[in-house]
DNA sequence: TCCAGGAAGCTATTAATGATAGCTGTTAGG
DNA sequence: CCTAACAGCTATCATTAATAGCTTCCTGGA
């Protein structure tokens, strides 16, 4: 019999598809084998349990995500890469929803590799930042809203969470316009007890 | 043997208990029979799946979720009402997990209970919304701002998303005072192409 | 060219879980 | 008091994650 030639790069390619098709639920090791054209068992000689299967996938889901969202706002500042990469998140999450769910998982604690991709993905943002003119704790805080709003907005949508029948499209558009205001004026918007420096 | 004197309501009061302390994936229908001192199928007698447990819990979940924030705005208005209800979610997702996870599964198509809880808890919102002079499709806009900002930076806080050492506390605050003031010109503020009235 | 060992994949098996069938004893209502 | 509904039980099954141990492929070194 003629070996499958699998490795855990195929695997977790292969589960990430499967678990956009299915949904994350029915990621299963027995229907990942067949779609491979291999016996369950076989997965094990590429991946450690289910579990890290999903870490792998979160890993590798934050990587391209982190690409795309790169790419979207390259060539482009401040409002124009904000709003680019806002409609990049969506456009994304909505095309590939089971790895964006698993992608979701923090790293694992002494994951080195998969914590330089969560590093890089929010390095892609504060990047944005830093043409509003924010850095420290100020890009820290701006970066956390952005993707609150964007992750929230995302993630609402996806499990069917908007029920009135108004229209998605348009609410994301004033949602993005809202945090295009927002960061133009972060760094003076003082919060309640910490007035804008004289 | 005396009977264990189950109803549907306390198995899926004590389910949602069990969600909180263990996690959602840990809810499971042998674990929930152990704590209510009986065998695992016996809970078929009260509930028709696991699933549709889910189900129930979800709905539960968010009407005590809803009376939490309608409770948080009484007697407030406008700002001081968008601040309570920030603060009331966040505590109240922080301090159910399980439940608030739970609960953001969407009503099944056809279950008009649930689809109602659904209703009144948007209806908290909208309630507020109308302090700003929002109705109608301003109105369904904002509150779904509001909920994506919330949920989404509740969601990846419980989830561990936020890594940097920066003050979560700290972040919330300014992201809270962002929204105050975005739904304070949300009717005001065009969205590109959608200029303010004359 | 050969062959030796590592590894890829397999079969067999186990424990945990959701689910169903069918029995029995409790208990509320006539 | 007695009967019928039903709450809870035992037994059982299918699915799934996981492990053990075998076999066979195939590559690297002599």
């Amino acid at each position: 019999m003629p070996r499958a030639g699998l490795n855990t790069d195929r695997v977790v390619a292969e589960a990430a598809e499967l678990a956009d098709e299915a949904g994350p639920d029915h990621l299963t090791l027995a229907a990942l084998a067949a779609r491979l054209g291999v016996r369950q068992p076989s997965l094990y000689k590429h991946v450690a349990s289910l579990d890290s299967l999903r870490q792998l996938i979160a890993k590798r889901a934050k990587a391209e995500f982190a690409d795309v969202l790169g790419r979207a706002a390259i060539g482009r500042a401040r409002d124009d890469a904000l709003v680019a990469m806002a409609y990049a998140w969506r456009a994304w999450a909505l095309d590939h929803p089971g790895r964006y769910q698993i992608g979701q998982r923090a790293p694992a604690p002494g994951d080195v590799d998969h914590q330089a991709v969560a590093d890089r993905f929010v390095a892609v943002m504060t990047a944005v930042m830093a043409g509003y003119g924010l850095d420290g704790d100020d890009a820290i805080d701006a970066v956390r809203a952005f993707r609150s709003a964007l992750h929230g907005f995302v993630s609402l949508e996806a499990s069917g969470g908007f029920g009135m029948p108004v229209s998605v499209d348009r609410s994301f558009g004033r949602l993005v316009h809202a945090l295009v205001r927002a960061m133009s004026s972060w760094s003076t918007a003082s919060e309640p007890g910490r007035e804008v420096p004289a």
